[in-house]
DNA sequence: TTCTTTTGTGTCAGTGAGACACAATTACAG
DNA sequence: CTGTAATTGTGTCTCACTGACACAAAAGAA
Protein backbone atom coordinates (compact mmCIF):
# COMPACT_ATOMS: atom_id res chain seq x y z
CA UNK A 1 0.00 0.00 0.00
CA UNK A 2 1.50 3.55 -1.08
CA UNK A 3 -1.52 5.30 -1.24
CA UNK A 4 -5.02 6.14 0.62
CA UNK A 5 -7.55 4.94 -1.85
CA UNK A 6 -10.78 6.33 -2.87
CA UNK A 7 -10.39 9.71 -0.83
CA UNK A 8 -10.34 12.82 -2.21
CA UNK A 9 -6.97 15.34 -2.41
CA UNK A 10 -7.71 18.90 -1.97
CA UNK A 11 -5.74 22.29 -3.08
CA UNK A 12 -4.10 23.52 0.16
CA UNK A 13 -3.03 27.00 0.49
CA UNK A 14 -0.93 29.83 2.12
CA UNK A 15 -2.46 33.35 3.28
CA UNK A 16 0.24 35.79 4.70
CA UNK A 17 -1.07 38.22 6.81
CA UNK A 18 1.70 40.31 7.16
CA UNK A 19 2.26 42.96 10.00
CA UNK A 20 4.40 46.05 10.47
CA UNK A 21 4.29 49.48 12.27
CA UNK A 22 5.65 52.87 11.23
CA UNK A 23 5.87 54.77 14.60
CA UNK A 24 2.00 55.11 14.42
CA UNK A 25 -0.07 53.25 12.82
CA UNK A 26 -0.62 49.64 12.47
CA UNK A 27 0.03 48.17 8.51
CA UNK A 28 -0.48 45.14 6.30
CA UNK A 29 1.44 44.37 3.59
CA UNK A 30 -1.08 43.45 0.64
CA UNK A 31 -0.98 42.95 -3.21
CA UNK A 32 -2.94 44.75 -5.73
CA UNK A 33 -3.41 41.54 -7.81
CA UNK A 34 -1.93 41.69 -11.73
CA UNK A 35 -3.21 38.23 -11.93
CA UNK A 36 -6.16 35.98 -12.33
CA UNK A 37 -8.79 35.20 -10.76
CA UNK A 38 -9.77 38.48 -9.26
CA UNK A 39 -7.33 40.43 -10.90
CA UNK A 40 -7.12 44.40 -9.72
CA UNK A 41 -8.57 43.64 -6.53
CA UNK A 42 -6.71 43.61 -3.07
CA UNK A 43 -5.68 40.39 -1.25
CA UNK A 44 -3.34 38.98 1.17
CA UNK A 45 0.35 37.40 -0.36
CA UNK A 46 -0.15 33.88 -0.94
CA UNK A 47 0.70 30.95 -2.79
CA UNK A 48 0.06 26.88 -3.12
CA UNK A 49 1.62 24.44 -0.43
CA UNK A 50 3.66 22.34 -3.15
CA UNK A 51 3.67 18.40 -3.17
CA UNK A 52 7.39 18.38 -1.01
CA UNK A 53 7.35 21.38 1.15
CA UNK A 54 6.28 21.60 4.70
CA UNK A 55 3.87 23.87 5.08
CA UNK A 56 6.07 26.62 7.58
CA UNK A 57 8.48 25.91 4.93
CA UNK A 58 5.79 27.32 2.13
CA UNK A 59 5.14 29.96 4.45
CA UNK A 60 8.79 30.98 4.81
CA UNK A 61 9.20 31.06 1.03
CA UNK A 62 5.89 32.92 0.30
CA UNK A 63 7.16 35.70 2.82
CA UNK A 64 11.08 35.78 1.50
CA UNK A 65 9.93 35.85 -1.99
CA UNK A 66 7.51 39.11 -1.43
CA UNK A 67 9.81 40.92 1.62
CA UNK A 68 13.70 39.38 0.87
CA UNK A 69 13.80 38.55 4.51
CA UNK A 70 14.11 35.27 6.21
CA UNK A 71 14.57 35.36 10.09
CA UNK A 72 11.02 36.68 11.22
CA UNK A 73 8.43 35.98 13.53
CA UNK A 74 6.14 33.67 11.75
CA UNK A 75 3.40 31.99 13.36
CA UNK A 76 0.53 29.33 12.09
CA UNK A 77 -3.00 30.98 12.96
CA UNK A 78 -5.27 28.12 11.83
CA UNK A 79 -6.65 26.86 8.89
CA UNK A 80 -9.45 28.28 6.52
CA UNK A 81 -11.69 25.17 5.09
CA UNK A 82 -15.39 26.39 4.08
CA UNK A 83 -16.51 24.65 0.79
CA UNK A 84 -17.04 27.41 -0.99
CA UNK A 85 -14.70 30.03 0.18
CA UNK A 86 -12.86 30.06 -3.02
CA UNK A 87 -15.33 30.70 -5.86
CA UNK A 88 -12.74 28.62 -8.45
CA UNK A 89 -12.47 25.34 -6.98
CA UNK A 90 -12.39 24.33 -3.48
CA UNK A 91 -9.12 25.71 -1.29
CA UNK A 92 -7.81 25.28 2.00
CA UNK A 93 -6.11 28.04 3.34
CA UNK A 94 -3.15 28.02 6.21
CA UNK A 95 -3.06 31.57 7.34
CA UNK A 96 0.37 32.27 8.68
CA UNK A 97 0.79 36.04 10.49
CA UNK A 98 3.93 37.51 10.36
CA UNK A 99 5.30 40.75 11.86
CA UNK A 100 8.00 42.25 10.10
CA UNK A 101 10.12 45.66 11.06
CA UNK A 102 8.90 47.75 8.15
CA UNK A 103 12.59 49.46 7.65
CA UNK A 104 14.07 46.39 6.69
CA UNK A 105 12.40 44.85 4.03
CA UNK A 106 13.36 44.25 0.36
CA UNK A 107 11.46 47.53 -1.25
CA UNK A 108 12.21 45.92 -5.36
CA UNK A 109 10.78 42.72 -4.51
CA UNK A 110 7.78 44.43 -2.82
CA UNK A 111 7.30 46.71 -6.06
CA UNK A 112 7.66 43.94 -8.48
CA UNK A 113 4.73 42.26 -6.73
CA UNK A 114 2.50 45.46 -6.85
CA UNK A 115 2.38 44.98 -3.07
CA UNK A 116 1.97 47.92 -0.43
CA UNK A 117 1.96 48.54 2.94
CA UNK A 118 -1.84 50.25 4.04
CA UNK A 119 -3.16 51.43 7.53
CA UNK A 120 -5.28 49.19 9.12
CA UNK A 121 -7.69 51.50 9.14
CA UNK A 122 -7.60 52.51 5.77
CA UNK A 123 -7.62 48.47 4.41
CA UNK A 124 -9.52 48.30 1.58
CA UNK A 125 -12.18 45.36 1.15
CA UNK A 126 -10.18 41.96 -0.01
CA UNK A 127 -10.86 39.13 -1.95
CA UNK A 128 -12.27 35.97 -0.77
CA UNK A 129 -12.66 35.38 2.55
CA UNK A 130 -9.03 37.67 3.20
CA UNK A 131 -11.23 40.53 5.64
CA UNK A 132 -12.11 37.68 7.82
CA UNK A 133 -8.68 36.48 8.01
CA UNK A 134 -7.29 39.89 8.86
CA UNK A 135 -9.70 39.89 12.02
CA UNK A 136 -8.77 36.85 13.25
CA UNK A 137 -5.12 37.57 12.18
CA UNK A 138 -5.45 41.08 14.51
CA UNK A 139 -7.10 39.06 16.69
CA UNK A 140 -4.38 36.72 17.97
CA UNK A 141 -2.09 39.48 17.73
CA UNK A 142 -4.33 41.61 20.37
CA UNK A 143 -4.27 38.37 22.22
CA UNK A 144 -0.73 37.19 22.14
CA UNK A 145 0.98 40.64 22.32
CA UNK A 146 -1.51 41.05 25.76
CA UNK A 147 0.31 38.02 27.21
CA UNK A 148 4.09 37.58 25.87
CA UNK A 149 6.70 40.11 24.69
CA UNK A 150 5.83 40.09 21.19
CA UNK A 151 5.67 43.51 19.83
CA UNK A 152 9.29 43.94 19.54
CA UNK A 153 9.46 42.22 16.30
CA UNK A 154 7.71 45.07 15.19
CA UNK A 155 10.74 47.18 16.05
CA UNK A 156 13.65 47.98 14.84
CA UNK A 157 16.41 46.69 16.85
CA UNK A 158 17.72 49.98 18.60
CA UNK A 159 14.07 51.45 19.67
CA UNK A 160 12.75 53.44 22.55
CA UNK A 161 10.25 53.03 25.50
CA UNK A 162 8.29 55.95 24.06
CA UNK A 163 8.17 54.09 20.33
CA UNK A 164 6.89 50.62 22.31
CA UNK A 165 4.55 52.54 23.78
CA UNK A 166 2.88 53.95 20.90
CA UNK A 167 2.93 50.44 19.13
CA UNK A 168 0.90 48.73 22.37
CA UNK A 169 -1.34 52.05 21.86
CA UNK A 170 -1.97 51.30 18.20
CA UNK A 171 -2.39 47.29 18.49
CA UNK A 172 -5.26 48.00 21.38
CA UNK A 173 -6.29 51.43 20.77
CA UNK A 174 -5.95 52.84 23.77
CA UNK A 175 -4.07 55.44 25.81
CA UNK A 176 -1.33 54.24 28.45
CA UNK A 177 0.16 55.59 31.07
CA UNK A 178 3.88 56.44 30.85
CA UNK A 179 4.90 55.96 33.70
CA UNK A 180 3.41 52.89 34.55
CA UNK A 181 4.29 51.65 31.28
CA UNK A 182 7.54 52.37 31.58
CA UNK A 183 7.83 50.93 34.96
CA UNK A 184 6.39 47.37 34.47
CA UNK A 185 8.27 47.09 31.23
CA UNK A 186 11.70 48.02 32.79
CA UNK A 187 10.79 45.63 35.49
CA UNK A 188 10.67 42.61 33.37
CA UNK A 189 14.68 43.01 32.68
CA UNK A 190 14.10 42.41 29.02
CA UNK A 191 15.75 45.63 27.97
CA UNK A 192 19.47 46.71 27.83
CA UNK A 193 20.61 50.70 27.72
CA UNK A 194 22.88 50.94 24.43
CA UNK A 195 23.99 54.31 26.21
CA UNK A 196 22.54 55.81 22.67
CA UNK A 197 19.90 58.40 22.28
CA UNK A 198 17.12 58.62 19.73
CA UNK A 199 18.36 61.50 17.59
CA UNK A 200 14.92 61.40 15.48
CA UNK A 201 13.50 63.51 18.33
CA UNK A 202 12.74 67.48 18.52
CA UNK A 203 12.76 67.53 22.20
CA UNK A 204 14.14 65.56 24.55
CA UNK A 205 15.69 62.77 23.38
CA UNK A 206 14.65 59.29 24.14
CA UNK A 207 16.89 56.30 25.78
CA UNK A 208 17.68 53.88 22.95
CA UNK A 209 17.46 50.46 24.14
CA UNK A 210 18.09 47.03 22.68
CA UNK A 211 16.28 43.58 23.78
CA UNK A 212 18.64 41.29 25.99
CA UNK A 213 18.31 38.31 23.74
CA UNK A 214 18.80 35.63 26.09
CA UNK A 215 16.53 37.11 28.55
CA UNK A 216 13.70 37.26 25.44
CA UNK A 217 14.36 34.18 24.33
CA UNK A 218 13.94 32.05 28.09
CA UNK A 219 10.89 34.10 28.85
CA UNK A 220 8.96 34.87 25.70
CA UNK A 221 6.46 31.93 26.97
CA UNK A 222 6.27 33.13 30.36
CA UNK A 223 3.45 35.43 31.00
CA UNK A 224 3.41 39.47 31.56
CA UNK A 225 0.40 41.91 31.43
CA UNK A 226 0.54 45.19 29.52
CA UNK A 227 -3.19 45.55 29.09
CA UNK A 228 -6.13 45.84 30.51
CA UNK A 229 -8.08 42.86 30.80
CA UNK A 230 -10.68 44.80 29.32
CA UNK A 231 -9.06 45.18 26.55
CA UNK A 232 -8.59 41.32 26.14
CA UNK A 233 -12.28 40.53 25.66
CA UNK B 1 -11.88 29.09 -15.21
CA UNK B 2 -13.00 26.62 -12.96
CA UNK B 3 -10.05 25.02 -11.32
CA UNK B 4 -6.59 26.07 -10.45
CA UNK B 5 -4.21 24.42 -13.52
CA UNK B 6 -1.01 22.65 -12.72
CA UNK B 7 -1.42 22.38 -8.99
CA UNK B 8 -0.98 19.87 -6.55
CA UNK B 9 -3.83 18.13 -4.33
CA UNK B 10 -2.84 16.57 -1.12
CA UNK B 11 -5.04 14.10 1.47
CA UNK B 12 -6.41 15.90 3.95
CA UNK B 13 -7.17 13.77 7.68
CA UNK B 14 -8.71 15.01 10.84
CA UNK B 15 -7.07 13.77 14.34
CA UNK B 16 -8.84 14.52 17.25
CA UNK B 17 -7.75 14.67 21.05
CA UNK B 18 -10.45 13.95 23.24
CA UNK B 19 -9.98 14.47 26.76
CA UNK B 20 -11.91 13.64 29.44
CA UNK B 21 -11.84 13.61 33.40
CA UNK B 22 -12.88 10.90 35.86
CA UNK B 23 -12.64 12.95 38.86
CA UNK B 24 -9.16 11.94 39.35
CA UNK B 25 -7.18 12.02 36.53
CA UNK B 26 -7.44 13.12 32.72
CA UNK B 27 -8.09 10.44 30.45
CA UNK B 28 -7.71 10.18 26.65
CA UNK B 29 -9.96 8.16 24.24
CA UNK B 30 -8.11 6.10 21.77
CA UNK B 31 -8.57 3.94 19.25
CA UNK B 32 -6.49 0.35 18.80
CA UNK B 33 -6.71 0.34 15.57
CA UNK B 34 -8.65 -2.58 13.72
CA UNK B 35 -7.44 -1.56 10.79
CA UNK B 36 -4.63 -0.70 8.29
CA UNK B 37 -2.40 0.86 8.20
CA UNK B 38 -0.64 0.04 11.44
CA UNK B 39 -3.10 -1.83 12.73
CA UNK B 40 -3.26 -3.41 16.31
CA UNK B 41 -1.83 -0.10 17.51
CA UNK B 42 -3.06 2.79 19.40
CA UNK B 43 -3.72 6.04 17.50
CA UNK B 44 -6.20 9.27 17.94
CA UNK B 45 -9.76 8.87 16.11
CA UNK B 46 -9.39 10.83 12.99
CA UNK B 47 -10.93 9.99 9.20
CA UNK B 48 -10.18 12.17 6.33
CA UNK B 49 -12.31 15.47 4.64
CA UNK B 50 -14.60 14.75 2.49
CA UNK B 51 -15.25 16.76 -0.62
CA UNK B 52 -17.95 18.37 -0.03
CA UNK B 53 -17.47 19.14 4.23
CA UNK B 54 -16.48 21.65 6.10
CA UNK B 55 -13.27 20.76 8.33
CA UNK B 56 -15.59 21.94 11.23
CA UNK B 57 -18.29 19.31 10.11
CA UNK B 58 -15.98 16.46 9.72
CA UNK B 59 -14.75 17.04 13.09
CA UNK B 60 -18.16 17.09 14.49
CA UNK B 61 -18.82 14.13 12.42
CA UNK B 62 -16.02 12.24 13.35
CA UNK B 63 -16.70 13.11 17.32
CA UNK B 64 -20.70 11.85 16.52
CA UNK B 65 -19.37 8.99 15.40
CA UNK B 66 -17.27 8.02 17.96
CA UNK B 67 -19.31 9.39 21.06
CA UNK B 68 -22.90 9.92 19.95
CA UNK B 69 -22.24 13.95 21.34
CA UNK B 70 -23.01 16.49 19.24
CA UNK B 71 -23.23 19.37 21.39
CA UNK B 72 -19.48 19.25 22.78
CA UNK B 73 -16.26 21.66 23.26
CA UNK B 74 -14.29 21.38 20.41
CA UNK B 75 -11.79 23.68 18.94
CA UNK B 76 -9.38 23.64 15.96
CA UNK B 77 -5.65 23.31 17.66
CA UNK B 78 -3.37 23.60 14.56
CA UNK B 79 -2.55 21.78 10.96
CA UNK B 80 0.30 18.95 11.01
CA UNK B 81 1.81 18.59 7.12
CA UNK B 82 5.46 17.82 7.80
CA UNK B 83 5.56 16.19 4.08
CA UNK B 84 6.89 12.58 6.13
CA UNK B 85 4.36 12.41 8.72
CA UNK B 86 2.61 9.67 7.32
CA UNK B 87 4.85 6.74 5.71
CA UNK B 88 1.42 5.71 3.21
CA UNK B 89 1.26 8.90 1.44
CA UNK B 90 1.48 12.78 2.38
CA UNK B 91 -1.63 13.65 4.13
CA UNK B 92 -2.26 16.47 6.07
CA UNK B 93 -3.99 16.60 9.44
CA UNK B 94 -5.56 19.19 11.14
CA UNK B 95 -5.53 18.56 15.17
CA UNK B 96 -8.97 19.27 16.93
CA UNK B 97 -9.35 19.08 21.01
CA UNK B 98 -12.53 17.98 22.66
CA UNK B 99 -13.68 18.17 26.19
CA UNK B 100 -16.35 15.82 26.87
CA UNK B 101 -17.59 14.60 30.15
CA UNK B 102 -16.72 11.13 30.57
CA UNK B 103 -20.24 9.73 31.87
CA UNK B 104 -21.92 11.28 28.83
CA UNK B 105 -20.47 9.39 25.86
CA UNK B 106 -22.62 6.64 24.42
CA UNK B 107 -20.50 3.33 25.35
CA UNK B 108 -21.72 0.99 22.57
CA UNK B 109 -20.16 3.65 19.86
CA UNK B 110 -16.50 3.71 21.95
CA UNK B 111 -16.55 -0.16 21.87
CA UNK B 112 -17.53 -0.49 18.34
CA UNK B 113 -14.73 1.49 17.07
CA UNK B 114 -12.84 -0.05 19.61
CA UNK B 115 -11.88 2.64 21.92
CA UNK B 116 -11.00 3.30 25.46
CA UNK B 117 -10.76 5.81 28.14
CA UNK B 118 -6.35 5.92 29.10
CA UNK B 119 -5.17 7.86 31.55
CA UNK B 120 -2.83 10.40 30.40
CA UNK B 121 0.16 8.67 32.74
CA UNK B 122 -0.56 5.51 30.84
CA UNK B 123 -0.78 6.52 27.22
CA UNK B 124 0.65 4.09 25.15
CA UNK B 125 2.97 5.41 22.01
CA UNK B 126 0.56 6.04 19.13
CA UNK B 127 1.11 6.01 15.37
CA UNK B 128 3.09 8.25 13.39
CA UNK B 129 3.11 11.97 15.11
CA UNK B 130 0.18 11.09 17.27
CA UNK B 131 2.17 11.36 20.42
CA UNK B 132 3.23 15.13 19.43
CA UNK B 133 -0.32 16.44 18.79
CA UNK B 134 -1.11 14.65 22.27
CA UNK B 135 1.60 17.15 23.85
CA UNK B 136 0.89 19.71 21.58
CA UNK B 137 -3.13 19.63 22.51
CA UNK B 138 -2.48 19.13 26.55
CA UNK B 139 -0.28 22.32 26.17
CA UNK B 140 -2.84 24.23 24.69
CA UNK B 141 -5.52 22.75 27.43
CA UNK B 142 -3.04 23.80 29.86
CA UNK B 143 -2.71 27.24 28.24
CA UNK B 144 -6.32 27.94 27.77
CA UNK B 145 -8.00 26.73 30.76
CA UNK B 146 -5.06 29.06 32.88
CA UNK B 147 -6.83 31.80 30.84
CA UNK B 148 -10.65 31.00 30.56
CA UNK B 149 -12.92 29.30 32.18
CA UNK B 150 -12.77 25.93 30.11
CA UNK B 151 -12.78 23.17 32.64
CA UNK B 152 -16.64 23.13 33.25
CA UNK B 153 -16.69 21.25 29.99
CA UNK B 154 -15.60 18.06 31.38
CA UNK B 155 -17.79 18.20 34.52
CA UNK B 156 -21.14 17.10 34.71
CA UNK B 157 -23.91 19.73 34.54
CA UNK B 158 -23.94 19.77 38.26
CA UNK B 159 -20.73 19.37 40.26
CA UNK B 160 -18.93 20.74 42.78
CA UNK B 161 -16.02 23.16 43.91
CA UNK B 162 -13.56 20.57 45.17
CA UNK B 163 -14.56 18.73 42.38
CA UNK B 164 -13.10 21.29 40.00
CA UNK B 165 -10.10 21.88 41.69
CA UNK B 166 -8.99 18.55 41.56
CA UNK B 167 -9.14 19.00 37.86
CA UNK B 168 -7.53 21.69 37.60
CA UNK B 169 -4.75 20.06 39.68
CA UNK B 170 -4.82 16.94 37.50
CA UNK B 171 -4.29 19.68 34.35
CA UNK B 172 -1.57 21.54 36.26
CA UNK B 173 0.19 18.64 38.10
CA UNK B 174 0.00 20.88 41.54
CA UNK B 175 -1.57 21.22 44.89
CA UNK B 176 -3.54 24.71 44.69
CA UNK B 177 -5.21 26.07 48.06
CA UNK B 178 -8.62 25.04 49.20
CA UNK B 179 -9.69 28.40 50.56
CA UNK B 180 -7.72 30.43 47.62
CA UNK B 181 -9.46 28.68 45.08
CA UNK B 182 -12.54 28.91 46.59
CA UNK B 183 -12.69 32.49 46.99
CA UNK B 184 -11.22 33.35 43.59
CA UNK B 185 -13.77 30.90 41.83
CA UNK B 186 -16.81 32.48 43.73
CA UNK B 187 -16.11 35.82 43.26
CA UNK B 188 -15.86 35.17 39.29
CA UNK B 189 -19.84 35.32 39.48
CA UNK B 190 -20.35 32.25 37.52
CA UNK B 191 -21.44 29.54 39.67
CA UNK B 192 -25.21 28.86 40.88
CA UNK B 193 -26.44 27.25 43.79
CA UNK B 194 -28.40 24.50 43.14
CA UNK B 195 -29.18 23.86 47.14
CA UNK B 196 -28.21 20.31 46.75
CA UNK B 197 -25.41 17.97 47.77
CA UNK B 198 -23.64 15.70 46.89
CA UNK B 199 -24.44 12.67 48.06
CA UNK B 200 -21.83 10.34 46.83
CA UNK B 201 -19.54 11.50 49.17
CA UNK B 202 -18.78 9.75 53.16
CA UNK B 203 -18.11 12.58 54.94
CA UNK B 204 -19.69 16.34 54.52
CA UNK B 205 -21.40 16.62 51.99
CA UNK B 206 -20.10 19.34 49.56
CA UNK B 207 -22.27 21.43 47.46
CA UNK B 208 -23.60 21.09 44.14
CA UNK B 209 -23.16 23.85 41.71
CA UNK B 210 -24.40 24.44 37.97
CA UNK B 211 -22.68 27.06 35.69
CA UNK B 212 -24.33 30.76 35.57
CA UNK B 213 -24.56 30.09 31.39
CA UNK B 214 -25.39 33.79 31.14
CA UNK B 215 -22.28 34.81 32.66
CA UNK B 216 -20.07 32.13 31.54
CA UNK B 217 -21.20 32.66 27.92
CA UNK B 218 -20.30 36.44 27.76
CA UNK B 219 -17.15 36.19 30.46
CA UNK B 220 -15.86 33.30 28.52
CA UNK B 221 -13.31 34.89 26.57
CA UNK B 222 -12.70 37.57 29.36
CA UNK B 223 -9.66 36.52 31.45
CA UNK B 224 -9.24 34.68 34.80
CA UNK B 225 -5.94 33.35 36.83
CA UNK B 226 -6.28 30.22 38.82
CA UNK B 227 -2.45 29.27 37.84
CA UNK B 228 0.37 30.48 39.18
CA UNK B 229 2.28 32.38 35.99
CA UNK B 230 5.11 29.91 37.02
CA UNK B 231 3.19 26.88 35.47
CA UNK B 232 2.15 28.42 32.39
CA UNK B 233 5.80 29.07 31.10
C1' DT C 1 -20.37 9.27 71.65
C1' DT C 2 -15.95 9.95 69.81
C1' DC C 3 -12.88 10.08 65.97
C1' DT C 4 -11.47 11.01 61.31
C1' DT C 5 -12.04 13.04 56.99
C1' DT C 6 -13.65 16.60 54.21
C1' DT C 7 -15.88 21.06 53.44
C1' DG C 8 -16.81 26.08 54.20
C1' DT C 9 -15.14 30.54 55.63
C1' DG C 10 -12.10 34.31 57.87
C1' DT C 11 -7.65 36.93 58.59
C1' DC C 12 -3.33 39.10 57.67
C1' DA C 13 0.79 40.64 55.44
C1' DG C 14 3.08 41.57 51.13
C1' DT C 15 2.97 42.66 46.16
C1' DG C 16 1.60 44.90 42.23
C1' DA C 17 -1.65 48.02 39.51
C1' DG C 18 -3.37 52.30 38.51
C1' DA C 19 -3.81 57.36 39.42
C1' DC C 20 -1.10 61.23 39.73
C1' DA C 21 3.11 65.41 39.90
C1' DC C 22 7.39 67.22 39.18
C1' DA C 23 12.04 67.84 37.31
C1' DA C 24 15.15 67.53 33.27
C1' DT C 25 16.20 67.86 28.26
C1' DT C 26 15.99 69.96 23.65
C1' DA C 27 14.73 72.64 19.62
C1' DC C 28 12.91 76.81 18.32
C1' DA C 29 11.17 81.63 18.57
C1' DG C 30 11.83 86.03 19.92
C1' DC D 1 20.74 84.68 24.84
C1' DT D 2 16.56 83.57 27.06
C1' DG D 3 12.14 81.87 27.53
C1' DT D 4 8.74 78.56 25.87
C1' DA D 5 6.58 74.37 24.46
C1' DA D 6 6.93 69.60 23.91
C1' DT D 7 8.62 65.34 25.41
C1' DT D 8 11.05 62.15 28.52
C1' DG D 9 12.47 60.07 33.07
C1' DT D 10 11.30 59.02 37.75
C1' DG D 11 8.83 58.97 42.59
C1' DT D 12 4.70 58.37 45.66
C1' DC D 13 0.34 56.87 47.36
C1' DT D 14 -3.73 54.06 47.77
C1' DC D 15 -6.37 50.13 46.87
C1' DA D 16 -7.17 45.39 45.51
C1' DC D 17 -5.75 41.07 45.07
C1' DT D 18 -2.71 37.16 45.97
C1' DG D 19 -0.91 33.67 48.72
C1' DA D 20 -0.06 31.69 53.36
C1' DC D 21 -2.41 30.10 57.13
C1' DA D 22 -6.36 28.39 61.17
C1' DC D 23 -10.55 27.13 62.85
C1' DA D 24 -15.37 25.55 62.93
C1' DA D 25 -19.08 22.57 60.96
C1' DA D 26 -20.79 18.24 58.69
C1' DA D 27 -21.08 13.26 58.25
C1' DG D 28 -20.02 8.56 58.30
C1' DA D 29 -17.26 4.93 60.91
C1' DA D 30 -15.81 2.83 65.00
Amino acid sequence: MNHYANQTRLLVAIDCIIFGFDGQEIKLLLIKRNFEPEQGKWSLMGGFVKEDEDLDVSASRILYELTGLTNIYVEQVQIFGNVRRDPVERTLSVMYFALINIADHDTDAVRSHNASWISLSQKPNLIFDHDEMVAIAMDRLRYKAALHPLGFELLPEKFTIPQLQKLYEAVYNIPLDRRNFSRKLLSTGLLQETGEKDENSATKKAMLYRLNQDRYQSRFNAFWNFVPDSMLV
